[in-house]
DNA sequence: CTGTTAGCGCCTTCAT
DNA sequence: ATGAAGGCGCTAACAG
């Protein structure tokens, strides 16, 4: 990987801080017209990239969802991969894409990679042998929103979406990345807020407007 | 995202330096069995997960590599993505998977979004419309190897593996996964050496030992 | 064998 | 309206 562009390289272009810089192209109110113009100028001119993984890392967030599916060949978890690709670009999210195979030590492993590249949320269809849900529970321990699609899970504390179609992968998909949003916003509600409105109304619209509490648990 | 354990934490708690831990749990050479057994120990009571994030900042790599391709639903495709996948885990590596629709202006957002996450490399399957191959050109500029597979393009300075199965993909894995250890030790030779290896001995395990220089560009 | 230092690129208070 | 400073978690020289 060769270097790129940084802030800080424009900065010291023209002459002003990397502070600035950032606040310019992130359009903060506090920065002149005039220096944002500048500033967006050069960005443009020397083709500026931003450094993704630098702001991942700082911002603890990666800005990516992880499907974990038993066997990407079966037609139907094709559907449900299309789904979720979508709504992801569409938000500007990756979707990190793995297959357990039907093997429970596969799994864990993913599970584990998952877990250690800080994924935001995570669509699984466990594994057929999957009877032990703890290993998901760890998911929920650091944080990371869990959502099972296709196969039902005994545990009842896991967010289960069963609509055997590309929407409920899309659902699946909204819901994680509005949860991201929603840590982001430093907004703390009930964590089932979203999904249990997804629930009763079904669809993205309704997710903005209601701010009706959540009656329950899925 | 929670917090979770860092390394910091666990130096703190054994009194000692971060870097010590850190070269524990890597084993390296220079460390005391000891030492590293104190702390693998207690990295494992505490369920220690490096923070994968950070990593790759550092490192400035994401251990990831793209997949760029028209229609998901293509079964041609879904075998190719089965191919990666499978190779991608093996090397812990990630697989970052999207879909262009056939659209050119899609296969550009893609492009970029995937240059901003400082991608490994990029396997691509181009849109019927790409002609114009600069976008592509863009992550070469920045570092970032292209293999395209299944669609010929008329750029004679990409790598293109034509094998119309997951063997092709497999390789175009393996490909862009040793590019990046090879960047990574620092090693420069030419940058066809490994796709030349492998258009002439076909296989992975040769790619191990010959050194001949490539006799030409693909 | 272990610790100290420095810095990756970016965002974010807090000054000015 | 702009700048200075600190820090995210980790690795990598370089010192001791």
């Amino acid at each position: 990987m060769k270097k790129g562009i940084t802030l800080k390289d424009l900065a010291s272009r023209l002459n002003m801080s990397v502070s600035t810089v950032s606040k310019s192209l992130s359009n903060d109110s506090a920065i002149s017209a005039l220096t944002k113009e500048r500033v967006k100028k050069l960005a443009d001119e020397w083709n500026y990239i931003p450094n993704e993984s630098a702001r991942h890392f700082k911002l603890n967030k990666s800005f990516t969802i992880g499907l974990i599916l038993p066997d990407l060949l079966d037609p139907f978890f094709v559907l449900a991969i299309n789904g979720v690709e979508d709504i992801a670009v569409e938000k500007d999210y990756n979707m990190t894409l793995t297959q357990s195979h039907e093997d429970v030590k596969k799994e864990e492993k993913i599970a584990n990679l998952m877990i250690s590249n800080r994924v935001d949320g995570v669509i699984v269809a466990v594994t057929k042998g999957t009877v032990d849900m703890s290993l998901f529970q760890k998911f929920k321990r650091v944080g990371i929103p869990v959502v099972c699609i296709a196969r039902g899970v005994s545990d009842a504390t896991f967010s289960y979406v069963s609509a055997n179609n590309v929407d409920g992968a899309a659902k699946a998909t909204e819901f994680l990345i509005k949860r991201g949003h929603k840590r982001i916003a430093h907004i703390s509600g009930p964590k089932t807020l979203h999904i249990s409105q997804a629930r009763y109304q079904g669809y993205e619209n309704a997710l903005k407007k209601a701010k009706f509490p959540p009656t329950r648990n899925w």
